[in-house]
DNA sequence: CTTGTTTTGTGATTTTGTCACAGAAGAATC
DNA sequence: GATTCTTCTGTGACAAAATCACAAAACAAG
């Protein structure tokens, strides 16, 4: 248990014994299956949390059903926006659901809370954390504002091909859609003309990059 | 000086005589006249910005030459984000154009990072006040992905109105469509259909808001 | 080898963005 | 006060993307 904080929080060795024993007593391990959703938001949050294992996808939903994705945590990664509700001022509406069946070990928001108003170099890796998901966020903002959908599309199955470290994606034209914020018939359109391009080839579920540098172009 | 630094600043009754020294020597005045344009991103930013008259626009823009406008600064407002590049993490490419003649008192980037290592208060406000801009672009995002060009046409009348404090704007359709994120010709259509519908009328710069409660239901 | 479910494909329509100008209102100058 | 000049607004034509409404495959399970 203390092995995975050492490892995941980079703040470890600047807590007191005492405070290292407080957190990994405080800890709670959950699982969840595939296709949960869980809600962050308001008032409400659970904690920081880290991925043990397995994948989730952390997204903003429209009133109208329409969603974008904004990041994923994979195995080893902290969400420090799961505690958001802590933080003064920061007050966002944010879901997420578990693409794979995951392992999840959440510091409760109040003993967060405790530790990192007394011990400076947590501090620190808040701000910085939630910096960073300010950045990313900003990125993501100025690609859906000022990019078309099929670049914005072609990257996205470049993040995946990255994601999955082989050409052959599992995965289908709905789940691209709900990343890039778009229908699933636009997807459906577009993929069409990168396969006529070459770029792809498109079987049932499946993604084969073909030419991953001119996809990069679109 | 002190005088403006202690209204603006809420942790400057934490600080040491000797902080509170520090900064009021530190801080530089600078003045700007209407249409200038400065550049925060990358390595590079001014520090925390302190608004003591005048009016700004913080927008972001993209390689063709769209903008959509993220927030503005008035009389009285700190401007966090005009220090970004101090923030670990934190990699942000923001303009900010002056709308109206500005005082502007700077906190050069330095002197805020050191005092702001030395005293939890000053760490705790900068969280803060990055949180409150992260949740404001959140909204801005969901708005801009969620809802259609009239509507956010419409909302940012009525923010205009707010601004202003009065029902006649004197504001150009280029403005709004900069503030939206759209092309000027769309806001035009649009407006004129506002006016068709009675909620606005219309003159050469300037925009008068008839029916403020249904214009907000668009 | 049916029956269901998930995924993909397509046409028709509406909304929004882009391009290319034209016309109008004020400001500046003669 | 008439004329240029500049800024702002209006519009038609077209392209890109979103939305709606289904149909057709592909696969899974019984």
């Amino acid at each position: 248990m203390k092995e995975l904080l050492k490892q995941t929080l980079p703040f470890w060795e600047d807590l007191t014994g005492n405070e290292q024993n407080t957190l990994a007593q405080g800890v709670v391990k959950s699982s969840y299956e595939k296709g949960n959703v869980l809600h962050y938001g308001g008032r409400e949050c659970a904690g920081v949390q880290i991925i043990k294992s397995g994948q989730a996808r952390v997204f903003v939903t429209s009133p109208g059903g329409g969603e974008i994705t904004l990041f994923r945590l994979l195995e080893g990664d902290v969400s420090i926006l799961s505690a958001a509700c802590m933080m003064k001022g920061l007050d966002i509406e944010l879901d997420m659901e578990i693409e794979e069946d995951s392992i999840i070990y959440t510091i409760p928001k109040v003993l967060y809370k405790d530790i990192s108003d007394q011990n400076t170099t947590v501090k620190d890796y808040t701000l910085e954390m939630i910096s960073e998901k300010f950045s990313d966020i900003m990125w993501l903002f100025n690609q859906y504002v000022f990019s078309n959908v099929a670049s914005r599309l072609a990257d996205t199955i470049l993040e995946h091909r990255a994601l999955a470290g082989s050409d052959t994606l599992a995965i289908t034209h709905d789940v691209l859609a709900r990343d890039i914020g778009t229908a699933r018939e636009v997807v459906t359109r577009l993929l069409k003309q990168f396969q006529i391009d070459g770029l792809v080839k498109l079987t049932r579920g499946r993604i084969e990059v073909l030419d991953g540098a001119n996809l990069g172009k679109v």
